[in-house]
DNA sequence: TGATTAGCTGAGGTTACCTCAACATGAGGG
DNA sequence: CCCTCATGTTGAGGTAACCTCAGCTAATCA
């Protein structure tokens, strides 16, 4: 019963701190001006580079249809454009545009700042123990 | 640059790791046919008691007109009923039937079983740095 | 008494998805 | 060459879980 008082107060601790972590994210995002499913598609396309909008589906886990219209948004906002794909001429690219690279950027700059806030309060040695034990948890 | 590194790949194996165990934890609560909505209702009022709508809003972070239809949905599955409040008879309390107590505790006993899954392949020595490291972000 | 509070209701809106059906275009195999 | 399959787009319609605004009743309280 000790183990699972423990086990339990465990994920309520996680889950607290993720609360913690993704309303500090939030914070530090909404200056950019995108919404979070645009995040993610742009993080993705800023990752991965350019890709058809069915790898897009698939990296975000929503359906085709769905991926289309987050890519409707995305190119009316100027963020990214639709190009022809050479090896297949069904297909198309999607590629970032400056402005689309540079917010993805920004987003990646935005999340790393947080996270460095969040984290700051540890000492090194605590990251690394945190690192390695997370690390064991996500295998 | 090898802190913001370090930072970055905490946060992204922090999101790893709560991935999965949202991943788990909803397979353990599929079976119970709660939508997370209604579950984040059902646990609060399973953990605090009978509570006000207003009350219960508060603790969900909603509008108290979004509480209105929880409540409402609860009640059309004999999960909670609502009874005249003797302190305030403009108010009412939200209470659990029989119904939602079980549900109430079956949400709870699968949260845990899919947290002692989770966390079952560490140490006790690394579950309790864990949580050390996790009190102190959280605070 | 008059203002405030608790809650309910209706109307209308948003975000971020979903499915199903149809369609154009192009790729690839037999 | 033809047929089938794949890629993407579009339209229509739907859902969950929220939101605001406005209007209402009943009860509390200064």
């Amino acid at each position: 019963m000790d183990r699972t008082a423990d086990d339990d107060s465990l994920s309520e601790l996680f889950w607290s701190v993720a609360r913690n972590l993704r309303h500090l994210n939030r914070e530090t995002l909404g200056p950019l001006n995108v919404s979070p499913s645009h995040g993610r598609a742009l993080s993705v396309l800023w990752r991965h580079g350019p890709m058809r909008p069915g790898a897009l589906a698939e990296h975000l886990r929503i359906a085709p249809r769905s991926a289309t219209e987050v890519v409707d948004d995305l190119q009316e906002r100027g963020l990214v454009v639709r190009a022809p794909d050479p090896a297949d001429r069904r297909a198309t690219l999607l590629t970032l545009t400056e402005a689309g690279t540079a917010t993805g950027a920004a987003i990646k700059a935005a999340r790393q700042a947080a996270a460095e806030r969040f984290f700051a309060g540890l000492s090194g040695g605590d990251r690394t123990e945190l690192a390695r034990i997370l690390r064991e948890l996500r295998d």
